[in-house]
DNA sequence: TTTT
DNA sequence: TTTT
């Protein structure tokens, strides 16, 4: 059935790349979506809407996008429910983005060279031997804070394994 | 910014209408909408997409849809968040419909010559004077759940005040 | 960049097939998608929208929607152009449908035991074999109109071809 | 019934503004939405769709994209036709936006202070008095092609009327 | 827990 | 807590 979701905003903070146990890649990112009205104190509010992306794309997201960064996504809602430490039911509204396109200008944050491929597209393209490299890249160019590390052990499960894949 | 939603789906529920303290209407349901792809077992799930919708289409909602009834929604993806009574934040996510398409056939559950007349549209007539009327229809029509009328004090703080006005 | 459209409206003909000089199937429809708003003598009109649908989806298209089928559609708008016979290049822009919903109820029209199995998706499968089957199966069960067929020469050039492709 | 547009593209000439006769302010411009695939070649294509705002959006449109500029649109398809000059009925495809987003950054082309305000959002305010003001700032700030001007006669009928208001 |  |  029908279920499709466009959004143009900002990043709330650097994304947040994990690989599951078999190698596929995953980011999530949250988007500040400004309002376009305001409220009835006049002022204008945000909506963080959080995104997740699979494969490829989602390297891409980790690569050239970060705090602050505009970004429009178009994907579909996904609910999910787990159950929390306290033993209760949480349920979660987030959007799986299809493709993810990227609107800061080239030369935005740049300090070398490197090119502003935009673009995710729906190239799912298969992640085999793209892993070690793609996280390479990543914790080398912009992650400094380690605990995104997803095979660091912060005692809280990494709740993703190859069963959340799209298809 | 950019912030677009279209759903079609069904109802999982009734919709359930209230009216804030100065009398403005408003709906809440669940769409359930089938995802078009299976997961690894083979099985097509479904998205539950908690919506939201104001003024007069919230009546009309609250009219012409059920359980099970299928219709579409064309609106924004909302963020919010609450403390519950343990003292914890809980963050919400919801469509804010816009627009809410009545996609059922037109003999569909008719028992009689009501026209469903369909379409919400974007005209959030204003409420005045409706609200008796909206209300009593409803209750008529389809409603036996004594608890689904928001004036009725069973405990739980009706989380709606005209703030939540998206205009 | 972001291009997307979402339409739910009426085939105001049945669909028209044809397949490409290397056997990959493509169906021409035209969505009459009612206003939500009415013009100044108070009347609701409608746009009619042109839309393209390749391969395995544009069979099931074929197949199963008709006349007055109400439909959804989730896919791009395009542009293009050609050189018309008396030398006039005309602008066509269209929507590339990359899934179809079908929103008939199952019970709609059917006549006899075929199930409507819904749904186009998002499953761009190989055509390899299915042409001559689909086109058969298509002619056999809905098509009394001979000059659908693409093969037939009316006198205009059939305006497609393998470069038409969208991937 | 549903009938919904997103873009994200670059204008690809200045916007042209117009004015009804009865003062109503209307702009059209070209986007140019670049495709996120590639075709047989290997070339990245593009889609030129026409997009048709109204009323104080119009002017803010006018005023604040021209070529180049990266905009998003949110709208809906309308299609209409008319009889050329040879006699002919010519039918077009359109966007009818309701909301253009300008995603220039802040800094982009500005000469001056001038404060790129955002966001022609939902507020079709009414028009009057806008008109001469809206039109002479237009003229002053960015436009030197004169027969752009609604009022000059270069033959052809200049067809917009108040019946083509959308509400 | 929020972006410009 | 989920719809056909």
């Amino acid at each position: 059935m029908l279920n499709r979701v466009i959004l143009v905003g900002r990043l709330t903070k650097d994304p947040e790349l994990r690989y599951t146990p078999s190698g596929v890649a995953v980011a999530n990112f949250t988007l500040a979506v400004n309002r376009t009205f305001t409220n009835q104190q006049g002022e204008r509010e945000a909506d963080f809407i959080n995104c997740v992306i699979w494969r490829k794309p989602a390297e891409n997201v980790a690569n050239f996008l970060k705090k602050g960064s505009l970004a429009g996504v178009d994907g579909r809602i996904q609910t999910r429910s787990y159950d929390n430490n306290q033993g209760q039911r949480v349920y979660v509204t987030e959007v799986m983005a299809e493709s993810v396109q990227f609107l800061e200008p080239k030369n935005a944050n740049a300090g070398g060279g490197q090119q502003y491929q935009s673009q995710g597209g729906n190239n799912f393209g298969g992640p085999s031997g793209d892993r070690g490299y793609g996280q390479q890249q990543n914790q080398n160019q912009k992650r400094s804070n380690f605990n995104d590390d997803p095979f660091a052990n912060d005692g809280t499960p990494i709740d993703i394994s190859d069963d959340d894949l799209p298809f």
